[in-house]
DNA sequence: ACTCGAGCGGTTTTT
DNA sequence: CCGCTCGAGT
């Protein structure tokens, strides 16, 4: 579908100035819902268009692969072609130009991009063979010191220059885990930005070559890049300045991954003549969204500011529902979803729900799914990360990089094929460690002459898909993995239909990956799943409630927004730390989530809610004491025998809101299903008398006398057998 | 070499 | 409640 294109007509005065604008370096600062993505992409389009720029001369960067994947859409489908523009995130980015440059940097090309996951195996590992206890030289807090290093551009022998950490382990850790991703072949996300960044300044000619490429440079989300990124931009566009960014101060919310919001300002000061642009008229939210979020958000401090409105209307109340518990409050959600797609004639899709943590999305899932509400986990527990599917892609990486002991040890031995821990040891010693690949294991000695067989036959299997990984087509080759390798006969062995299923799955993503990469050998296919982690959207589309974390809901925009678990402790986050600037990052977090919401806005919280499988009491999140009262609607779950909220001394902002809906229920009503058959007779509540036409999974189709046609979960609809007139049950015939 | 289960520890947020 | 590591037993 091709839509056209009209500047005047799609973008307000201050967008169109940003798109037209190009004599200096361009620093768009806006709020929420003003337009800022759709700057860039009309820009990007503008310069193709209007400005005669090649889309190979342009580099946009975003900040997930969700969002490069919409903005590369929407441009293509604003360009009316197809394109093969550059727009990427900061990580697929990199790791684009290290697979072209890397061996002027230095880098073999066929490096494997390894997880947090990996990586924590790792330096488990070095912690132990330097004698330390992993419980208390714990992998993840040096995994996170690594990384914090790496976004300042700091390697090991720099960190410890720089006296980053006081931690006397962590410079141990740090160099033997840097020489073991040299020796393996292998990059961190981290490596990805702080390797480019390296070669780009150790080799004039390449960073030429990209720049010459590279005539105009858009960064989306600017507010969330870190210094490591930033210096990479300046490399590429210092001192040109061929470089728009936009930003907005009130969603910074990954600090905590080395973003910093002063890269705002250092801008001014890096490029001469900086432009900027602001946009006040929000296009997304309703007035009382908008003055909410505004009124929670100005008790930050440190902000530059901004006065947005908006032409929409006033909109709803924003409602707040307090919970019993955590299951409850998703069965108030559940029924509200219900409501709203029954009554209001919201798609299902049209409704998201957010909340702080990836665990609270487990209670939303098994109440959905009991009710029948089709719903989609946005980054959750993912399906690449789950076992099988993580032992095919380690037979590819390992296909790929023949260097890469953390996959060569994960399916060495799977299926089951005698080849043991002791094994693989021997196997990594004679090559891996002494810079070979597997694929040179040889005359070896150390192994008994009665098993060599068994590991000389899988390193020829390994080298048979390496040959094939360059020249196959990518399904083709995955299910000759799955043959040869014995993988999926094993899952039969043992009676693993899930399993199998998923590697289905798995193959309908390949093919999938191959109808829109036509000709891209498979490595890339596994390139791309390890830098979006696991998001693919596959099937998963369709009409389908969100499920998303706040931090994965940046840059999305819904309808309808629930922001789940309002408590203290979960949001924000009692391990977020209790200093100012922690706290004003929760609340900006906070921000994120509500300007997501085009209409309606629904905060909920529970009062006991499970953990580790124990039940806490929770008090209320601090920030709905920082909304307008008067724009909150507030109602409880009846708790005439929880005195908490009685006894609870905190009365908040919330206090004398009024009950909304007249007959506050005891509790969301689980309503007994009847007993239903196509073609018999019932009475609804509301719309009257009407038959069953159609049944499936709780859901029935009903045909209402006055012709209505209509769905209901059967769980929540008032519906009756119609006794009077239904007489006899055969009579629909 | 391989399987199974007791025991433990742990929860932010993500490319 | 859940997943992971480690150790015992086959
Ligand atoms: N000039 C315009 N006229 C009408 N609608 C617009 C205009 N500009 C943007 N929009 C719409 O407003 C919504 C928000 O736009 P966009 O996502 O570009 O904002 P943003 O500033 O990037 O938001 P955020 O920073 O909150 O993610 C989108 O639905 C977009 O289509």
């Amino acid at each position: 579908m091709v839509s056209s294109l009209h500047y005047e007509r799609d973008l307000n005065q201050s967008q169109l100035e940003a798109v037209y604008y190009s004599d200096s370096p361009l620093l768009v600062l806006a709020g929420a819902g003003s337009g800022k993505t759709r700057v860039i992409t009309y820009k990007i389009v503008y310069l193709i268009r209007e400005r005669g720029l090649s889309p190979y001369n342009i580099l946009a960067v975003t900040f997930t692969n969700k969002a490069s994947n919409e903005m590369k859409e929407r441009v293509v489908s604003l360009l009316g072609q197809e394109t093969e523009i550059w727009i990427k995130t900061f990580h697929s980015t990199a790791a684009a130009i290290l697979r072209n440059k890397g061996n002027v940097f230095g880098i073999d090309p066929h490096f494997t991009i390894i997880d947090q996951q990996d990586q924590q195996s790792i330096l488990r590992k070095i912690i132990k063979q330097l004698n330390l206890e992993p419980d208390v030289y714990k992998p993840g807090k040096y995994a996170y010191l690594i990384e914090r290093a790496k976004d300042m551009l700091l390697d090991a022998e720099g960190a410890h220059l720089e006296g980053f950490s006081n931690d006397s382990a962590f410079f141990d850790i740090y160099r033997v885990y840097e020489k073991i991703l040299k020796m393996e072949n292998l990059l961190d996300f981290g490596d990805l930005i702080l390797q480019l960044s390296r070669g780009l300044k150790s080799c004039p000619e390449a960073l030429s070559e990209l720049k010459k490429r590279f005539r105009y440079v858009l960064v989306d989300e600017f507010q969330d890049t870190n210094h490591a990124q930033y210096e990479i931009l300046k490399l590429l566009t210092l001192p040109e300045g061929n470089i728009c960014v936009v930003g907005d101060e009130d969603q910074s919310i990954y600090a905590f991954r080395g973003a910093k919001i002063e890269n705002i300002l250092s801008f001014s000061k890096d490029y001469n003549g900086v432009k900027i642009i602001k946009l006040e008229e929000n296009y997304r939210s309703f007035q009382s969204i908008l003055t909410a979020s505004s009124h929670l958000i100005s008790n930050n401090t440190g902000r530059f500011g901004k006065n947005l409105y908006t032409k929409k209307g006033e909109g709803e109340k924003i409602k707040f529902f307090r919970a019993r518990s955590d299951r409850s409050e998703a069965r108030f959600i559940a029924e509200e979803i219900h409501n709203l797609v029954f009554k209001n004639d919201y798609r299902y899709s049209d409704i998201a729900i957010f909340y702080r943590v990836n665990a609270q999305s487990r209670v939303f899932e098994s109440v959905f799914s009991r009710v029948y509400i089709p719903f989609m986990v946005v980054g959750g527990p993912r399906f690449y990360e789950r076992e099988e599917i993580k032992d095919i892609l380690a037979y590819l990486r390992l296909a790929i990089n023949p260097m890469d002991e953390i996959s060569l040890s994960r399916i060495a031995n799977k299926p089951p094929r005698g080849i043991g821990v002791k094994t693989v040891e021997k196997v990594v010693k004679s090559t891996i460690e002494r810079g070979l690949s597997i694929f040179s294991f040889g005359e070896n000695n150390s192994i008994p002459r009665s098993r060599i067989s068994r590991v000389t036959d899988f390193i020829e299997l390994c080298a048979e898909l390496n040959r094939m990984v360059p020249v196959s087509d990518p399904p083709q080759l995955l299910k000759l993995l799955f043959d040869t390798s014995g993988y999926l006969e094993w899952l039969h062995r043992e009676g693993e239909e899930e399993r199998i299923k998923n590697l289905e799955e798995l193959y309908n993503a390949v093919e999938e990956f191959s109808k829109e990469h036509p000709g891209s050998p498979i490595s890339d296919f596994v390139e791309e799943v390890t830098l979006s982690q696991g998001g693919i959207e596959g099937d998963g589309q369709g009409d389908r409630v969100y499920l998303i974390t706040l931090h994965n809901a940046k840059g999305l925009e819904f309808p309808v927004v629930f922001i789940a678990g309002m408590e203290d402790g979960v949001f924000p986050h009692y391990l977020s730390g209790d200093n100012v600037s922690d706290l004003q990052e929760e609340r900006r977090l906070c921000y994120v989530g509500m300007t997501r919401a085009m209409e309606r806005l629904y905060f909920s919280a529970a009062k006991v809610r499970k953990l580790y499988g124990r039940s806490i009491e929770r008090g209320l999140s601090q920030f709905l004491m920082e909304l307008p009262s008067e724009l909150i609607d507030y109602s409880d779950e009846g708790d005439y025998f929880t005195p908490s909220l009685i006894s609870g001394r905190r009365t908040s902002g919330l206090q004398g809101a009024s009950l909304w809906g007249k007959s506050p229920r005891s509790r969301p009503r689980e309503r007994e299903v009847p007993d239903l058959e196509v073609d018999d007779r019932v009475i609804h509540e509301q719309y009257g008398r009407g038959k069953v036409v159609e049944l499936e999974k709780g859901v029935a189709s009903i045909h209402f006398e006055d012709g209505k046609r209509m769905k209901f979960l059967l769980k929540y609809t008032p519906l009756r057998k119609d006794q009077e007139v239904g007489t006899s049950e055969s009579e629909g015939g």
